[in-house]
RNA sequence: GGCGAAGUAGCUCAGCUGGUUAGAGCGGUGGAAUCAUAAUCCAUAGGUCGGGGGUUCAAGUCCCUCCUUCGCUACCA
């Protein structure tokens, strides 16, 4: 029985279209799905879009577009992403359908019985063409007396009726469970920000407004809608049927892990948490804040015009390609550094030059030299041995362990590694000179080449899916082999007997060129 | 101001709970090889681990302080 795995990303707000941040994202969370599930979990993965909030509605009323529309245009960006980059969600989920809705409601009610709902007034000073309230000390005095906001607009001091959420209730229980669970938020920079946070003090938190009414309706004031937050996060659990008592549901939560950026760390660990405690749900268990992609160095933002579009990106390097550099080139948890440059030299590196040609200067000599069929096993010498001990320690041990850890980075170093002592396997054994020599120790060398190689295919998937099940394919891997479990086991015996045959090798990892013009910025 | 992150070879970075000659990739240099996507393999490059102080038998690895860069500071992944 295979135990279950509830992974998510963010659910991306989708007021712009999506950029490589939740490209970024989405392609760790698949790769750690991919992973668990050639780790015989059963895994349940979710993603998709937060469509409600005063954002949302201001982009729309700016583009003359009702909210409506604009919500199922962009959400439909996010989705064609997912597809894009091989994105192998189980669902898609969106704030403003009808279920999610319904499990938003019924967790408000959840609080409401806890007694951790109260309604009050929210005084501030308010800015209308912000939309948002801001503290005194933010405030500055422009001419005739008149204040302020940060961003020189004009400030009002403005009541508004609210529900208040009991988050202060929540403090010490919070701080227990962050004791008691070490893991529950990742990486421990994160932990130490969160811990001290909540050590600080906790308000209660306003959890509805009545200064627009796109959104949730809160049950028995239908002139206020939930807070944009309590609602999106409520996602995880109507994703899977909450508050229906479906398989799903009491399969898959509490989630194993939910992957965010660093920026919502503390509504993923402070909030999200103390909600649950109230609807007596359980806390997921863990939630991971990854980095930031910085393009080379610097932030990216519309003002500097260096935004990038994954889609584009994927189209100008290859899907694979981008994934393999994102998970490769930056460790997980921390920012990162893109550019052209380096995606080329990482891929052409790493895919082209070092793993794409070993398996095409292997498969070509087999294909060449074995007249149609896979070489013959004649007996392993030390040599032998050494690699296959080698790659099935690297396959079997370190690869899946970092993946565990969520260690992508670290997880294809190691696949790395094995791959130069393959190459340089290749280089000592000389098998385009055995042929000659020793036509039999030639096949042996092919024949533990090409189990090495597709044992390093199989680790390679979660990261670079489809050429990785190209390969596998074309080296006829059986289906049942590809996974971490059964990688290293005695399926080639059974291949090279059944008679199959390789074709002329095709290429899968083709060497990158940098594009002319300078950057890929739209 | 407060909190946090980072500062390690030319470049990009690994270095967990302190312990033999500080590591990898890329680049550079010198060889080897020619099966393969002009790809591969071997060797090599002498970096006061930001500065200073301290703890310790022993410190990139702990403490203090200073400098630099960056993020967050209650509702933009």
């Amino acid at each position: 029985m295979s135990q279950p795995f509830y992974i998510t990303t963010a659910i991306a707000y989708p007021n712009g279209k999506p950029h490589i941040g939740h490209a970024y994202e989405a392609i760790a969370t698949d790769a750690i799905a991919r992973f668990q599930r050639l780790n015989g979990r059963e895994v349940c993965f979710v993603t998709g879009t937060d469509e409600h909030g005063l954002k949302m509605d201001q982009t729309a009323r700016a583009a003359g577009k009702a909210t409506r529309d604009l919500a199922d245009e962009m959400s439909l960006y996010f989705k064609q992403m997912c597809k894009t980059l091989d994105i192998s969600y189980d669902h898609f989920c969106r704030t403003t359908a009808e279920n999610h809705h319904t499990a938003s409601q019924a967790i408000w009610k959840r609080l409401e019985a806890s007694g951790d709902l109260y309604l009050d007034r929210y005084e501030g000073w308010y800015s209308v063409r912000d939309e948002a309230y801001y503290d005194e000390s933010e405030l500055t005095d422009g001419e005739e007396g008149q204040k302020l906001s940060p961003q020189g607009t004009p400030v009002e001091w403005t009541v508004e009726e609210s529900w208040f959420f009991r988050l202060s209730k929540y403090e010490q229980p919070l701080l227990e469970y962050y004791a008691a669970n070490p893991d529950f938020i990742r990486p421990d920079s994160r932990k130490n920000e969160t811990v001290k946070f909540v050590e600080g003090g906790l308000k209660d938190l306003s959890v509805s407004r009545t200064s627009f009414d796109w959104g949730v309706k809160v049950p028995g004031s239908e002139n206020h809608v939930m807070y944009v937050w309590l609602d999106a996060l409520t996602t995880y659990i109507s994703a899977i049927g909450f508050p229906n008592e479906t398989e799903e549901w009491r399969k898959f939560w509490p989630a194993s892990v939910h992957i965010i950026g660093k920026d919502i760390v503390r509504f993923h660990t402070v909030y999200w948490p103390a909600f649950l405690m109230s609807a007596g749900l359980p806390l997921p268990k863990m939630v991971f804040g990854h980095g930031f992609l910085l393009s080379r160095g610097e932030k990216m933002s519309k003002s500097l015009g260096n935004v990038v579009d994954p889609i584009e990106l994927a189209q100008l390097f290859g899907v694979d390609a981008l994934r393999y550099f994102l998970l490769r080139e930056v460790s997980f948890g921390q920012d990162g550094s893109y550019s052209p440059e380096a995606i080329v030299t990482r891929v052409n590196a790493d895919l082209a030059n070092s793993f794409g040609n070993l398996a095409q200067r292997t498969l070509s000599l087999i294909f060449k030299n074995c007249e149609g069929r896979l070489p013959a096993n004649g007996g392993h010498h030390d040599d032998d041995n050494a690699l296959l001990e080698l790659i099935g320690n690297a396959v079997s041990k370190q690869i899946p362990a970092h993946f565990e850890d969520l260690a992508m980075s670290q997880a294809l170093e190691a696949w790395m590694q094995a791959v130069f002592a393959c190459n340089a396997y290749v280089d000592v054994q000389a098998p385009w000179a055995l042929k000659k020599t020793d036509p039999e120790r030639m096949e042996t060398v092919l024949a533990t080449l090409f189990m090495c190689i597709a044992q390093l295919a199989i680790a390679a998937l979660p990261i670079i899916p489809g050429s990785a099940t190209k390969l596998l394919d074309q080296m006829g891997v059986p289906n049942e082999a590809r996974n971490f479990a059964d990688a290293g086991t005695h399926w080639y015996a059974q291949l090279a007997e059944s008679g199959f045959q390789i074709a002329q090798p095709i290429g899968l990892f083709p060497r990158l060129e940098l594009p002319a013009e300078e950057g890929v910025a739209a």
